[in-house]
DNA sequence: CTGAAAGCGCTTACAG
DNA sequence: CTGAAAGCGCTTACAG
């Protein structure tokens, strides 16, 4: 384990001549340069981050915090934005949260980042006004996907206007009935995306004349068994609905699978749209709205690389397109 | 942003025993002890990992090594991995590997790992006999998912006896021409999976009397698109099979998927099944080999903090065991 | 029980 | 173009 003295005393020179040509400074001359380079490499030597993030007050690390890395958007994401944040040389920290509030109370404090990350990613959370301030604080930038804060830069799709767009669809097919399968009422998460979904689905409702009924709201959390459950609960009422928006391709796959196990078609008893076009979405047939995940964490990750060179950049606020996917889980009424 | 400084200021003490008192060391007087922790509560105060790591010589922090975190196998393993992890006070550093080889070589190579963290836990991977000896002599702890390794703590399922109940499965409901869907041939990753669940298939046609045919693997590269392909694939062949094992529920969907569309029935004119028992696989009725994603990652993390805290003690290697779940995909030929 | 001091391995003005 | 030296914020023997 070569320190940067051993690649000094090998080449002939000053650690900090060492420090210096391998960080591509000036004042270095060529020939040394390459000396020291070449010897660096024969001795395997990496500096260490511990030692370089002391003296230099940078970690070269980004925190990732997101509820649930298991899940499929929240894996996409980091997974695109990896590759990026990697070839600039910094590593990722992972911080996933669960629904543990203490354990997003740390993350969020910005003490424990602070010192161990440059920048953080936070994904598909809705900070509460005292963790923007935390965390905005801790004085490194911050990006988030999923959810617009000022301040911060950010990505997301227009939840409103894509919950707009699948009810929409629906009603353009005759549907008066449509069900929606949600996120839970008191998200402990706070996730931002379901509450606009919903709000985008009602706003729909009554753009096309129909007043929302509470009755077909159910709740799915986001998750294959909740949204079988929120499916059930639909069928289950004395007018049900003959159409059903999923805020998720999971819960909207859930629910086919509940309507078809109860001997119901799909879609001709039962019309079916979620949001997400995610890979197995295509196996379901499934009709939806479609989110470019992979182009949310790669501009995620250029926004947090741009705020990180530039810091008095203005921190943008992106939004992706959606579109419609129209499959064979939808028909006309 | 307070130091330890700040602390022993405030405090009316040494660094020295502000260090102690937080670390719950010996050789602090009860009283000292909590007035330390109050004020250094009071002042927000969070040690620098960079100083502490630098210091002490040990990072606190754990590296993930996988191929993709974006898949369900590794994501579920990391994040029932990462609570354990990080009550032990451990940071995950994600490195997903992709496809790129540089990038699997710098991450095995020993040197950049070694100065980062404290241990590694590395997921799905088959490393060559050169890497296991590079992250060996970066002188932490490995434990691995998938495979075993000597001298590492290992955690998997036997993928050779898991293949081996699928196919027992399928002969026993009278099967006898029995396609498989798996991993690429030439696996720039070298999972170690595939190879063995590929050598089960094989090993139970022939206890079963049925001689493999060539023509009845199929290369699905465990993702849907490719799970489609090779369902294609067998389907077109002269003499196509009456059931098909796939090495992965999400392949094993996609042909369910791909037979359907075929206009055949699933399991009146083709039989499937696969391995994992994901979320998704009750939503297509799916028949597989169910392995406990959960437990592999508690138990992984369970050993690499055993051997972080042990050093000399042996390095397990644990199978964990895997059950047949009889759903509607699978039928008497 | 407590403190002074060395040292961890770098980076970065400052001199020359 | 190069080096000596200070300093980053801790931990940890060593003394007392």
């Amino acid at each position: 384990m070569s320190t940067i003295k051993d690649v000094a005393e090998a080449a002939g020179v000053s650690i900090a001549t060492v420090s210096r040509a391998l960080h591509g400074l000036p004042r270095v001359s060529e020939a040394t340069r390459q000396r020291v380079l070449t010897i660096a490499a024969d001795l395997q030597y990496v500096a260490s981050p511990s030692a370089a993030g002391l003296a230099s007050g940078q970690t070269m690390a980004v925190g990732v915090v997101a509820p649930f890395i298991n899940r499929w958007f929240f894996a996409a994401v980091v997974h695109s934005a990896e590759e990026l944040l990697r070839a600039a040389g910094y590593d990722l920290l992972l911080y996933s949260l669960g629904t543990d509030a203490d354990e997003r109370r740390r993350a969020f404090s910005g003490n424990v980042l602070r010192k161990r990350v440059d920048a953080v990613l936070v994904l598909g959370l809705q900070p509460t006004p005292e963790e923007v301030a935390a965390l905005s604080s801790a004085g490194g930038p911050v990006a988030i996907v999923g959810v617009a804060v000022p301040g911060w830069a950010s990505v997301r799709i227009d939840d409103e206007a894509a919950a707009r767009t699948a009810v929409r669809h629906l009603v353009d097919l005759g549907h008066r009935r449509i069900g929606y399968i949600g996120g839970e009422p008191h998200d402990p998460l706070h996730s931002a995306a379901p509450a606009d979904r919903l709000r985008g689905y009602r706003e729909e409702l009554r753009a096309a004349g129909i007043a929302p009924d509470q009755q077909l709201e159910a709740v799915g959390g986001f998750t294959v068994r909740g949204g079988m459950d929120a499916m059930d609960a639909l069928l289950a009422l004395a007018d049900p609905p003959t159409a059903v928006f999923a805020a998720s391709d999971e819960m909207a796959m859930a629910a086919i699978h509940v309507a078809r196990r109860t001997g119901m078609q799909v879609p001709g008893d039962i019309s079916v749209i979620g949001i997400d076009n995610q890979e197995m979405s295509e196996l379901f047939d499934l009709t939806t709205v479609a989110q470019p995940v992979d182009a949310q964490g790669v501009l995620a990750a250029e926004l947090l690389l741009g705020a990180l060179s530039e810091p008095n950049r203005p921190r943008p606020s992106v939004t992706v397109p959606t579109s419609l996917i129209v499959r064979g889980s939808t028909a006309p009424l």
